[in-house]
DNA sequence: ACTCCTTGTTATCGGCGTTACGGCCGGAAC
DNA sequence: GTTCCGGCCGTAACGCCGATAACAAGGAGT
């Protein structure tokens, strides 16, 4: 049975081993961090490793977990902080994500480029921040392209632009690059005014209603069918 | 000395090798390429691919090169073609970029996340493709950024872009989402800004799928229904 | 004929991720 | 207090990998 010292204990050397996996990343780059190096590093057996994180992949995702935790504390917590303008907020974020990929290289070369099928925490904690980013702009009224779409297009744009900058010399990286992109993406997925002022349920929905005459892509018996719930949710009572 | 007989078979077993490791590539994935596997497969002995290629990566270069070489052979040679209109063939180059990461996913993995240090060959020759091009809308004067700058712009969100597909289930993947990052791009670096035809509806459309959920009066299958023909609406084609 | 260079073959090196196994230690039952 | 037993730890190993050394064989050039 494990006791609250057992657990300490527990915590402790994993803890040792994610900070010596992410000093041999740092320090001796991607290719340095073998199980065996990362055992020797934080004195303990390599099957420990094992123990504690299942593989190797589970370590890595432990590494880039700390060093995000790290990062976003060592930041002031502003970042995150809902300015109340969220057009500001993703930018914001989008200056937080560049920084932190060009100040990680290794960790993040190594968590966006993963290969094989399932894409790695980090990278859907990360999509997670940015959906909730995108859906406050979509429930202000600001997207003029699809929720989703614009989520995509931020993360390819954000991605690209790194991977991009990681890729050349660290002298002759265009630091106005990240700016541009952004730039390019907001022109093209935001309205210039908010499409509905008022962004109470109802209101929306009637403002929708004049609108879905011109929705293109949709037969017109699935127009009628949608103006027909609309119509009832609208003198639905309460 | 050479002679013509011995480079027609080395040239010989060398295609049957590159041939071999893409057979591999396309139908075991990338794990599966070994330089043990893909001596057995071409049916020489393991150091025959140092003699030939140097190392693994050299390997992988004459891959690259190989399925690039054979993709726009197997295209109109149209693609390369001087249209005379200089955004028209970034345009197409666009595409066929796109569908060749679409087409090839494991080798566009493969060479666009190559970890260490210099960039692949087959990298800095689609670089310079784009160069190229970039070059021909700079001398028409329809750049309105700098060259390098509109480069690495056009770099970026075209590897970012086919990354985040194919990053996610084929079922799933939003097809536009090329064309979209195109014309964001273009509109952010094109001195002639092309007509944008309407925004206000999307945006509309958009705010209100944000609401949908709470809309009254309306059973869960008809919002499920609602939320389907809105995201197929905003993702139709124009 | 002799030499040299290319090729084919075997065996091997060091390292990697991962795991099987046996001893050990601490709590449980009597 | 003694005995038993179940889970951790450390050792050693497995099965691969990329890469190379060493050597036999055989033809080209002089």
């Amino acid at each position: 049975m494990l006791t609250t010292q057992d657990t300490a204990s527990r915590d402790d050397v994993r803890a040792g081993i994610v900070a010596a996996a992410t000093r041999l990343l740092r320090e001796k780059g991607a290719n340095a961090v073998t199980t065996r190096a990362v055992a020797q590093a934080a004195g303990v057996q390599a099957p420990t490793i094992y123990r504690l994180f299942g593989d190797k992949d589970g370590l890595i995702d432990a590494v880039a977990e700390h060093v995000m935790a790290s990062y976003v504390s060592g930041k002031s917590i502003a970042a995150d902080a809902a300015t109340g303008d969220p057009v500001a907020d993703l930018r914001s974020g989008w200056r937080a994500h560049v920084e932190f990929g060009l100040t990680n290289p290794e960790l993040y070369a190594l968590i966006a480029t993963r290969g094989s099928g399932a894409p790695s925490p980090a990278t859907v904690a990360g999509l997670d921040v940015l959906r909730r980013r995108v859906r406050r702009l979509a429930a202000a009224g600001l997207l003029r392209v699809d929720e989703e779409r614009a989520l995509l297009m931020i993360h390819s744009a954000g991605n690209g632009t790194v991977l991009t900058l990681l890729g050349m010399p660290t002298d002759q990286r265009d630091l106005g690059l990240g700016e541009a992109m952004l730039e390019a993406v907001l022109t093209s997925i935001l309205a210039t005014t908010p499409a509905t002022p008022d962004t109470t349920t109802n209101a929306v929905a009637v403002t929708f209603a004049t609108v879905l005459p011109d929705l293109p892509g949709l037969t017109d018996a699935e127009r009628a069918l949608m103006a027909e719930w609309l119509h009832r949710s609208l003198t639905h009572p309460t």
